[in-house]
DNA sequence: CACACAAGCAACCAATGGGTTGCATCTCAT
DNA sequence: ATGAGATGCAACCCATTGGTTGCTTGTGTG
């Protein structure tokens, strides 16, 4: 049954985009991206937010799986996880082809 | 300058991530694009929980301008507003974007 | 008109979220 | 070894959120 399969996507790029759903979290994915792995120092530069803020929100991050930290040192350091970034693309790619299909379905029906 | 462009697109993508950052909220849009405009109750028949709350979670799709709504008669229908979605999905391209261009610095790097 | 149906409004509640401060811990370098 | 730097942990605060129930308002229709 495939209504199930996408019942199924959509439960779990829920998750996803509300830990996307946030501006300062969204830019560190952004940073991220941009620079590579980092500490939470370097993260937290121009986050005008508190260290411990920045810590939160990547491991809300983490806990999405959009990233992941280790340890290096004494200092942690945070890279992207970017399987999950493709599947939340892909839902939207599901929900704008239905859409796509229900234009086309009304357009036949016009036209009929 | 290119860097507060994409910091705008951020800021405006946030929103829209934390409206689908929901499952009944998403279901919601999922159904919206699969059977086109419909009014509350018909959206409340499947999504197991109260009528208010599917009218709460519109009016959150509808705030971060990815569905809206207009009375006809004595039901308010519905209905996707595509653009916003669009939006989002061209953020994670961007991020994606420059995801790959991170990778391809790397390579360049390590083959020197 | 009277009734049923759809939606809106309001109050309320428990839980979560984003943020802070303060202190403890671990680790590198002098 | 000792001091500075980077995290981790915990408590706390206030605003937001997701959800409910109860009642009112508007609108078709027999």
């Amino acid at each position: 049954m495939r209504s199930s399969a996408t019942a199924r996507t959509l439960k779990a790029s829920a998750p996803v985009f509300a830990a996307l759903g946030d501006e300062t979290r969204l830019r560190l994915v952004s940073r991220l991206c941009e620079g590579g792995p980092q500490s939470i120092v370097k993260l937290t530069e121009d986050a005008d937010v508190t260290r411990q803020a920045v810590a939160k929100h990547l491991r809300v991050l983490a806990d999405a799986g959009v990233v992941r930290g280790r340890r290096a040192g004494r200092e942690s350091v945070w890279e992207i996880e970017p399987d999950r970034l493709e599947a939340a693309r892909e839902c939207l790619d599901l929900i704008s082809a239905r859409w796509d299909a229900a234009i086309e379905r009304l357009r036949a029906f016009v036209e009929s």
